[in-house]
DNA sequence: GAGTACGAAATCGTATACGAAAACTATGGT
DNA sequence: ACCATAGTTTTCGTATACGATTTCGTACTC
């Protein structure tokens, strides 16, 4: 998120550059789910010692991002369907919170850029460009939350995104129709907030977005057998 | 929260020993806001050395409860108005729909011991006490939310709950009248419960008997010349 | 007398080292 | 051929050690 890179690595800690990397690399994808985070040979390509990197991934648990489990050692989390429905779930609420909180400082430089991103997603439903849908979607919604005052919520909302961007793509493919949907309800979002609905309204239609592709999946997963957690009402 | 103390110690390792023994600490106020957190005087006094201290410390900072500054220290964090209207703000909407969710899991049993701290609630309220009337506060909304069924949900509400918990009393203190208001809605909370209305009530309910509350700190705030951060519509 | 510069003490950040636990492998028995 | 067991290897958990950074106190200068 907020990473200059190699510039100013001198006033960075070696811990902190462990956390960007490793976070990084389970983000983008190159640590896929399940992948084994030995310590002694992250420090090693980092080329600092296993302490700062034991701590990086301490931190990187309490995100979610990875399992870490006493004297077994620490995985890459992936996401079950409980799991992901959990996920789903939260974000739902905090992104419908940070949205509504948003909505007003939303300008029509915003909206504009937002219709941009919509368009090239639509393009992309064409072209069936996944991985672009994807990072696309994020940049979408960045629009609808960036300007959350409330840091503490802002900050829930990236852990949501960082944790299902293990995901990355997998909706699109699983469930192909939802993405024509989502495009659709990515414009009404955009007119409920230039219309300057109320927020009740905009957190209630950000939170059925979410949910909607949550439902879907659950329908796909029962589809195919899947097994599928207890339903909870939303 | 889960502390066996004392027994099967032997399982569980230092870093996670020194993680429990630091926080209780700061939650039951031994350690108040501002304290400052020496690794190494902490890791003597709890026996071990100061690596797992530091392991700690970090996990308590990423949940908010301690400020840790490269190269200073830590220092047990205390909320400044702005902290406070953030973790309000958060702990409305995350408590509001951990309760919406648990509301149908919630039996006749558990709405008669709500019911009875409530009425301990009351009586406090007689007898002035500050510290008994907060620690009620916090079982009866223990009982509206533990049966949460996503966890995550539940963990958010923990520690917001935490985070304030070196505030304990203090809105009591502050703003006298809201302990009056606040155990009349416990009981119109119950009752939406008990009648078995929508979630979606349940969720408006439990979320602005928490904004109300904040909303009477700020007020009083302002009245005491306290600087009030920029208001954010909730 | 006040402000600045220098030095000592305290504290942090990280490397290294070693004991402990788990996982793996090979060997022997049924 | 398969399972159990003992030994080996890997990896973690934590103690200790030391360089780096900050803070505090003191002395010196204007």
């Amino acid at each position: 998120m907020t990473d200059t890179a190699s510039a100013a690595a001198a006033t960075v800690s070696k811990s902190e550059q462990a956390y960007a990397a490793v976070k990084s690399r389970i983000v983008d994808g190159s640590y896929s789910p399940g992948y084994r985070l030995v310590l002694a040979k992250i420090a090693e390509d980092l080329g600092v010692s296993v302490v700062p990197v034991r701590e990086a991934i301490r931190r990187l648990e309490a995100e979610g991002l990875v399992k870490f489990e006493r004297n077994i050692g620490a995985t890459v989390s992936g996401i079950d369907p409980t799991e992901y429905l959990y996920t789903m779930q939260t974000l739902s609420i905090v992104e419908g919170a940070a949205t509504a909180l948003s909505a007003p400082l939303i300008g029509e430089a915003d909206v504009a850029r937002a219709r941009a991103v919509n368009a090239e997603m639509r393009e992309c439903l064409q072209h069936f460009d996944p991985v672009r849908f994807t990072r696309l979607n994020q940049d979408f919604h960045s629009v609808l939350f960036e300007h959350c005052p409330n840091p503490h919520i802002l900050d829930l909302v990236h852990r949501g995104w960082n944790r299902l961007a293990s995901l990355r793509s997998s909706t699109f493919r699983f469930v192909p129709g939802r993405a024509h949907e989502s495009v659709d309800e990515h414009e009404a979002l955009l007119q409920l907030i230039e219309s300057g609905s109320s927020p009740d309204d905009i957190e209630k239609a950000a939170r059925r977005h979410r949910s909607a592709t949550l439902d879907a999946y659950l329908a796909q997963a029962a589809a195919n057998d899947l097994p599928t957690p207890q339903t909870t009402q939303q």
